[in-house]
DNA sequence: TTGTAGGCGTTATCAG
DNA sequence: CTGATAACGCCTACAA
């Protein structure tokens, strides 16, 4: 072996290479990188020796200078904490994203959008750190989604998506997954349904998951024959919710509705174990006063008490599609469908019952 | 504003900055690096000016090639999964990670070491990628952990360390964990305990963490006057055990025991979980039969049933303060201790009764 | 206080 | 089939 060099001290360049094995700079880097085409076998076989030998490994930083390829995707979380504390769907996806990042030769920068602000992430994202970028669940409209978009960076948002001929997408069916939720429920015999959202006619651009999902859900109630106040749509605001006070909140609603609700649809999973766990503090049992069903069907869903009948979507597809899209933009091969839907299913556990 | 560029056409290079405000780029580069002790404060504002109305950011790449400082480091993990099946412990580190990274200016990136195998992840981290690498939850012996201490790479272990000079560690006191959880088993009555792991004579050297807790548990023996056999070491072995099958291989070792042990040590919390749900369909009910305690105490241990007594540590703390550690050892700044160790506390919940 | 010039390691153009 | 040579964008002695 005898490297000869001192570990870390110097590193191998490619005209190390080239020299060692008796030929020119360029010719090691069209042997290196599979344009061999013009390459005499002999030649291409000693260059790949001798780059083997010494250990050369061509230098990032230098290969992305020369070719404006960085071959690095971001991936942009809410919070450095989006991973923990509203359960489950973030680590999916992140893992499908994992998986498919290296098989499709892109390393993954991971930020959050918070530190401190998202301007700062977008002067970082442009500063030509990665070739495009992934952002996860962001509430719309969102400033730096469409400052990215303005400034042509090539992007994917995973479940959601803005008003942009630019904007590409991987969601999952969210109309139907509110349509399912809803046939499901009213299956059972359920004729008034509260679904947990803050839509109002005054943010009908915000959250286009939410959208979608009430749009199914009022659609299910008209295929049944029912009038549209068969649903509603509310949700308790305020930045310190507990479990404990977000229950209350929703109980106090359902006191004042009439007639009362007697199931629910929360689209956020943390959000709807807390209404299961903690609803019998105030007076609703479920499921026997009230049915619940949330979306995403992870563990959260699974070992709720009791366990939550949940729309499932297949999160980590989502996030490995997702991945292969933006590299397919990066790489400017033609991507058919500008938005991604993959199907959902539903998971019908114990905290919903027949009425 | 009237940028005049095309979008992402053309990007706003130092010179074009430098152009703008009639200066060298010798010196807007001075300017915008805060070398600028020696700049008239007229010609500082005049290029910050100049260089925020272009809206100038320096390229990434090409400062790295430079300045041979990438500001990014690595966070290498098992596995695109070890987010999901081995529970929060990873999601909790990977958070205070990335709390601590922005903070400490730099970018994250995530690795997972499998794919296809730990050298091409070598390689990578190699090719200057980044400056500097975390490690989380390695099993020792690691060939990557070795290799890259060989090339005097910087790097952070985190839940593990080797024996080598240059291995920088963050970890829990492991030791006072196994100590604290025997200890409390003792207390409650327990005289036989059964500690969960494959530590035997032939592989000593494996699992730092393992083998610390293992010796917390054996001290706790000691000092309560016992003798070594007290304590038993052994888990099931075999890649595909299910809840169902390990813990039926830990409730037929039980039996194989006398006197049968009558509390468990569950150093990996998954694990532990698997006991207390499914020991009893084995014959052994939890907390009555056997007492459970668990590692990490996550919402893993918080939402089993029953809920499990687990050792505490303060996962979040360790990521943030492992990206410090790096970011100094990078930096060139002195770092204290070579193994950072954080305090353990014991969470009691219901796994584990008085005798 | 500011500017000139060379280098960081690759890739790409264009002769030969 | 191969080799000079010039970018890529930034940093930083050294000179002025």
């Amino acid at each position: 072996m005898e490297k000869g060099r001192g570990a870390r001290a110097k590193r191998v360049r490619i005209r190390d290479v080239a020299a060692a094995a008796g030929v020119s700079a360029t010719t090691t880097s069209f042997v290196l990188n599979g344009q061999d085409a013009s390459i005499s076998q002999e030649t291409r076989d000693r260059v790949r020796e001798v780059a083997r030998k010494l250990g050369y490994r061509p230098h990032a930083s230098a290969r992305a200078l020369a070719t404006g390829r960085t071959h690095r995707m971001g991936v942009v979380l809410n919070t450095p904490y989006s991973l923990l504390g509203r359960g489950t769907y973030h680590t999916q996806v992140l893992a499908g994203i994992m998986s498919a990042g290296p098989r499709t030769n892109y390393n993954l920068l991971i930020h959050s959008a918070d530190y401190p602000d998202w301007e700062t992430l977008y002067d970082d994202i442009l500063s030509g750190m990665a070739d495009g970028v992934l952002l996860i669940g962001r509430q719309t409209p969102d400033p730096l989604t469409d400052a990215l978009l303005k400034e042509e960076f090539p992007l994917v948002c995973i479940s959601y998506n803005v008003d942009h001929p630019d904007c590409y997408s991987v969601d999952c069916d969210n109309e139907r997954g509110g349509y399912i939720a809803t046939e499901h429920l009213l299956s059972l015999g359920h004729r008034h349904i509260l679904a947990l959202s803050n839509l109002d006619d005054s943010n009908l651009d915000e959250n286009s998951w939410q959208r979608e999902r009430c749009r199914g859900a009022a659609r299910a109630i008209q295929d049944a024959g029912l009038s549209p106040e068969h649903l509603t749509i509310w949700e308790p605001e305020g930045p310190d919710l507990t479990p404990d006070t977000y229950a209350a909140a929703v109980a106090a609603y359902l006191d004042r509705l009439t007639p009362s609700p007697t199931a629910l649809i929360g689209y956020d999973e943390s959000g709807a174990q807390w209404l299961v766990e903690h609803l019998p503090t105030f007076g609703r049992r479920v499921p026997d006063d009230v049915a619940v069903v949330s979306f995403n069907s992870t563990t959260i869903s699974e070992r709720s008490r009791p366990p939550l009948t949940s729309v499932w979507q297949p999160l980590d597809d989502i996030g490995a599609a997702a991945v292969e899209m933006l590299a397919a933009r990066i790489e400017g091969r033609d991507v058919p469908e500008r938005i991604l839907r993959f199907p959902v299913r539903l998971d019908v556990r114990a905290s919903t019952v027949a009425r």
